[in-house]
DNA sequence: AAATAAATGTCAATAGTGCTGACATAAATT
DNA sequence: AATTTATGTCAGCACTATTGACATTTATTT
C-alpha cells in the first residue's frame, strides 16, 4: 500500500489550505469562502449552478457563504445576458485584492515546492493531480482550463 | 499565481479523500475516524498525544472518534510500558482489515495516477508533497517514516 | 514524603458548516 | 398556458470541531 503518498498527501494538503485560515478567521470566514473566492476568480462570470457542480454542496449551504461575500463586497452578481435567470459571479476589486492575500503564501509554498524539483517537476506533478481526479470529473478540469500546461 | 496547482490540489485530494466516504458512512463513521485509523496503521503503538498532534484537534474532539473506534472493536488501547500514564494505540486485526477494505479505493486511484508518469514521477511528487509541509512538521514526517523513499 | 506536572478521560456548552425538506420567484422552454 | 430551470430563502437537523472545567493516574521534582 502506498502509505506513504497517502500520508505525505494529507500533510501537504492540511498545511498548503492552513495558510489561508487566519486571514480568513479575521473576516468570519471559512475555508468556503476562499474556495468560492478561488472559482470566481479563475472564472469571472461563473453563474451559480456550475460552483454548486464544482463544490458539491447544497444551494443552502452555498447561499450563505455566498451571502455573506456579497453583503462584504468580495463578489457581485450579475444577470445573465443569454439566461437572465443565471446570476453570474464576478469578484470585485476588493475581493481580488483579498484573493490575492489570501493566495500569497499558498504561492510562494507552491513555488518553492516546485523549485525543488527536477526540471519538468511541475508538469509531472500537475499530471499526477489530474490522474488522482475522478475521470468524470475530468471534462470539469478542462472547462475551468486547468490543463492547459499539460496538453501541448 | 500557480492558479493551475491550487486548483488540481484541490479535485485531486476531493477524490481521492471521497473514496472511503461511503464505506465509512455505513459505518456511522466520518473522515477523522479514516485519519485515525491510518495513522494507527502506520505506527502500531502510537501514544494518545502524539495523534493529537498530528491531527491537530482537541483531545475532546479525539475522544468522540477514538470512543466509537474502540467500542466497535477497531482499536484497542495497551497501557505503556515505560511510562504507565500513557495509553498506546493498537489496531485490532479487525481494524486492520477494515483500514485496508478503505484504503483499497485509494490504493488503486494513487498507483494508477504514478504508473501514468515518467520514471521517477513517485519521487518527484513526494518530494513535492514534503516541499509543501511546513519545515516545522518535517521532522514528524521523518517520524512516521513518511520520507524514507527519499533520501537514498 | 509531599508537591507538582504530565497523560489521559469526561462533562457541558457552543460554533461552523454541512445536510434535507419545503416553498417562492422569475425567466426560459415546451 | 403549462412546465421546467436557475436561483433564493426559511426552518430544522447533524456532525465535527471548539473552549472551559474538572478528575484520575502516574511520573517527576523538591
Amino acid at each position: 500500500m502506498p502509505l506513504d503518498v497517502m500520508g505525505l498527501f494529507y500533510f501537504a494538503y492540511r498545511d498548503f489550505v492552513g495558510d489561508a485560515d487566519a486571514l480568513l478567521e479575521r473576516q468570519g470566514f471559512g475555508r468556503a469562502h476562499h474556495r468560492v473566492l478561488y472559482f470566481v476568480n479563475l472564472k469571472p462570470g461563473m453563474p451559480v449552478a456550475d460552483l454548486l457542480d464544482i463544490l458539491r454542496i447544497t444551494k443552502q449551504s452555498l447561499a450563505r457563504v455566498l451571502r455573506q461575500l456579497i453583503d462584504n463586497g468580495y463578489i457581485e452578481q450579475k444577470t445573465g445576458d443569454a439566461d437572465r435567470r443565471q446570476r453570474l459571479l464576478y469578484a470585485t476589486d476588493k475581493g481580488r485584492r483579498f484573493f490575492e492575500v489570501l493566495s500569497a503564501t499558498q504561492t510562494s509554498r507552491i513555488e518553492a515546492a516546485i523549485a525543488a524539483l527536477p526540471p519538468d517537476g511541475k508538469r509531472t506533478v500537475l499530471r499526477f493531480f489530474v490522474g488522482m481526479v475522478e475521470p468524470g470529473d475530468r471534462p470539469t478540469l478542462d472547462r475551468l482550463k486547468l490543463t492547459e500546461d499539460l496538453s501541448g
